[in-house]
DNA sequence: CTCAATTTGTTCGTATGTATG
DNA sequence: ACATACATACGAACAAATTGA
């Protein structure tokens, strides 16, 4: 009972709910294997320091999903693991970034030629004079939502390539256009809630988290041209980054440390 | 109804606490900025399809908070901002992590000697064959915990300075090893949930969304040395990053591209 | 000053969900 | 499975404060 009101204190969301939460992470994680039989009743009340019934209602939530199977008698079984899409692997550089937009289905769903302006942050270069266009794709993954963009694109950018932003993903477009130069390109990444427009397009709950990934292309006059902000369904993302790209291997037997 | 029910499907939080999410993220975002009237308690009604007393209920928390003002015939006003937290501004390089890491202050909270493997995916190293220590420590910035930290610490390694583990961050010490080589270094970010230990120690409520880093760093001999599994509190987590760095600037009058 | 429109505040009844023991 | 208590959500009606005509 203590207990609770502190954890409710904290989130406010239902107990079995937060309980199959922490279920389902071991499964995911390997905590509990695929067979195994995990603990029971009794020890998993002990544990979150709820009632029977409370743990039995994460078990069916969990049931119903497919991981557990709970046979009266002898216990309960992990009998699959949550699916993982994991497919995203946020590019780290400006070329694979490019890249591996091309590769992605996209679905352009709003486009506002006279944009309210996009609001810069410090560091993202100035507004662009003559406007913006608003553009908001989602993207598909096995017939999946996996992201939400919403783009700000330059009005003199946009206007190179009118039809062709209308179907396809801009910054490959963009990254081809030669007299187009960027002198500066950068991403941000938080973690945010879903909207409920965003929500409805990723099919998840409204205040549920995303990664939110903020990406800004300057042009060699200081102005923003592209300012996107996208929203990654949670599980879809990933972001792997090599920490001694620029400085290569270090120490070893004789010590070669700058510094 | 309808919508409730779908929603409802989709993340089984209260719709009250959905909805201050929402509104939450507009005065965080500036959509709503401080001192504007927010929208009508019938539009909100509205735009959300919920009830009115659901709306106040989610109007209710954000006065709690501090962020919304509600005033008997006249509206409802924006009253603060939620207050940031992101301190953190994750690094993406070695140089720049160790530098980070040594500023910070840690509580050390566990140490087991003899402690299971750590489960090493495709890519992070072969484990060590003396073993593992495994430390948990807690980060703090203005008496606040931000991160919790489980470090799988090659044995070997861990034995060069007992004393020294239990007290600092192991990152720098390692670095400083003129011994210790070190062939790759990564971090893998993904969006995980809060396990009732992490709960507990970053203050939050069970299954909330936290920022999970994944830091391997593999020896030249292709031995995974450390294994570190970094949950931070999704407020205090921002990574920023330049996808230009190795290209430099592209594109302009003159072709410049390479390919 | 009064009136009407607007907007938040309160209450009732009902139904269902959550959690305990 | 049951009894109990409290939380969540709806819809609707009414009350109270503010504003401007």
């Amino acid at each position: 009972m203590s207990k609770l009101t502190s954890l409710y204190d904290r989130s406010r969301v239902p107990l079995y709910i937060q309980v199959a939460s922490v279920m389902r992470q071991r499964i995911d994680t390997g905590f509990w294997m695929e067979g195994d039989k995990i603990s029971t009743l009794e020890e998993l009340e002990r544990e979150f320091s709820v009632a029977r019934v409370t743990i039995r209602q994460a078990i069916e939530l969990l049931r119903e999903e497919g991981l557990l199977d709970a046979q009266q008698g002898r216990g309960t079984f992990v009998s699959g693991k949550p699916k993982h899409n994991r497919w995203l692997n946020l590019a780290t550089d400006f070329e694979s970034m490019v890249a591996s937009i091309r590769e992605n289905v996209l679905k352009r769903i709003q486009i506002d030629e006279n944009a309210a302006m996009p609001d810069l942050a410090e560091g993202e270069g100035k507004a662009a004079p003559e406007g913006y266009t608003f553009l908001r794709s989602v993207q598909y993954n096995n017939n999946e939502p996996f992201s939400v963009v919403n783009l700000y694109l330059a009005q003199h950018i946009f206007e190179k390539g009118r039809e062709i932003f209308s179907h396809v993903a801009a910054l490959p477009k963009i990254a081809e256009m030669d007299d187009v130069s960027i002198a500066h390109a950068h991403q941000t990444v938080t973690i945010g809630v879903a909207s409920p427009e965003t929500a409805d397009l990723l099919r998840i709950g409204l205040g549920e988290p995303t990664a939110d990934c903020r990406l800004v292309l300057v042009d060699s006059d200081g102005v923003a041209i592209y300012v996107a902000d996208i929203h990654y369904h949670k599980n879809c993302f990933a972001l792997r980054m090599d920490l001694l790209e620029k400085t290569g291997p270090r120490g070893g037997r004789k010590a070669n440390g700058r510094r």
